[in-house]
DNA sequence: CCGTGTGAAGCTGTTCACAGCT
DNA sequence: AGCTGTGAACAGCTTCACACGG
């Protein structure tokens, strides 16, 4: 482990870890732009970020700052690639070669800065053996043990229509996975020691869809 | 307006707005089981909620319960989908016609409950006339101020590489839309009258990196 | 008697403001 | 002199617990 932890990771809040991955594409932009050093309220006030929260969040993982000068970008992008554990390659398994998953696996941000698919699977026999754009193959779901235990997945992406998503999900665990991303709109249960987490692309349209209805007067988020 | 709001739209959180996307989905799942009357407690025992948050939610705008039975689910659901704006048709522009944009314009979850995608464009003479699945042909992106007011439309979602997403921007607001979805990695400015709700998809597959490197005793989450 | 609706309490997350280091 | 790192204040969100109405 290359940085020192001060706190117990699980009273990190998900916020918090989620600001950190804002955090590296702010400053892998301002090297690309050939800076070097940055302080907290630049940082915060080019990305519209709080300059307090940028600097509480890092001291949960160290103190990687110079008083009076600022962070070294390099330096900085380079820990907190470590905290999120990007430096180790994440192999990933897409089940479900639909829309979402197969435009996933050759989506450029799942197969870069640690990330690598390394295969996708569906039911479909019609769709087994279809050479996705990006070069994999689908292969059958009846081989998701096999798979995930000979390419020693880490992360499964779940993006089956969501009355087999359960049942995705069990195997996965079962295959011994150690994090699950389900698209599916379903109540996944049942395991606890795997890292789930759920992403509903509609709720993102239904709260625009909320301001749309209730605009008086409207306000830019996120 | 089919409900009566007790406080101004502005002080309501988006979390609250999230979470009656989960109620909605999860009294549809239920009135699909044949359920016609459920208390908040049974929807929190069911969906892993908390029956006070329910709720407290639902206060925000109106008295839909029952005290002593609990809640009529086809009422709860009509009023959700009021609240929610779902009852009117939203036309949804996709901009970028690469895997992302692709797999959106096609994707159920963009297609059903209230919102209809009526164009995907791109600026790749060599995509425009493509029909993608799904039926829709990819126009140009010249087109797309022409577009937005020939249909009306309400929501756009950006997919287009990053480095276009703030010219792509600035045409959507100029040509008179409400809302934007963005999922380009891209920190869009200038226009606090539109709302803007920006979705990165690869900071899920950080945080399940992170909880992989520090995992001692994993948790679920959402 | 039971479950909603809601003030109040408790907790979590954010921002302030400054001591301390460079 | 200037910016980090951080306790303390503040704000916002969640949960509790019970009065009230059906």
């Amino acid at each position: 482990m290359a940085f020192k932890r001060y706190i117990p990771v699980e009273s990190i809040s998900e916020l918090t870890i989620n600001r950190l991955s804002v955090y590296l594409r702010c400053l892998q932009q301002l090297e690309h732009e050939g800076t070097t050093t940055i302080s907290s309220q630049e940082l915060a006030d080019r990305f519209h970020l709080n300059s307090a929260q940028i600097r509480k969040d890092l001291a949960y993982f160290g103190e990687f700052g110079i008083r009076g000068v600022g962070y070294n970008a390099a330096q900085l992008r380079e820990h907190l690639v470590n905290i999120l554990g990007l430096h180790e390659e994440r192999r990933v398994l897409v089940v479900g070669a639909g829309n979402l998953g197969t435009a996933l696996s050759h989506y450029s941000g799942f197969n870069t800065g640690g990330f690598r698919i390394v295969a996708i699977l569906d039911s479909d026999p019609r769709k087994v053996g279809k050479r996705v754009p990006g070069g994999l193959v689908v292969e059958s779901v009846s081989d998701l043990t096999r798979i995930v235990k000979e390419r020693k997945v880490h992360i499964a992406v779940i993006t089956v229509p969501s009355n087999s998503a359960q049942k995705v999900y069990d195997e996965l665990v079962e295959a011994g996975v150690q994090a699950v991303l389900n698209f599916a709109a379903a109540q996944l249960k049942g395991h606890p020691e795997v890292k789930l987490k759920n992403v509903d692309l509609k709720i993102h349209l239904e709260l625009l869809s909320f301001f749309l209805t209730h605009a008086s007067r409207l306000a830019s988020v996120t």
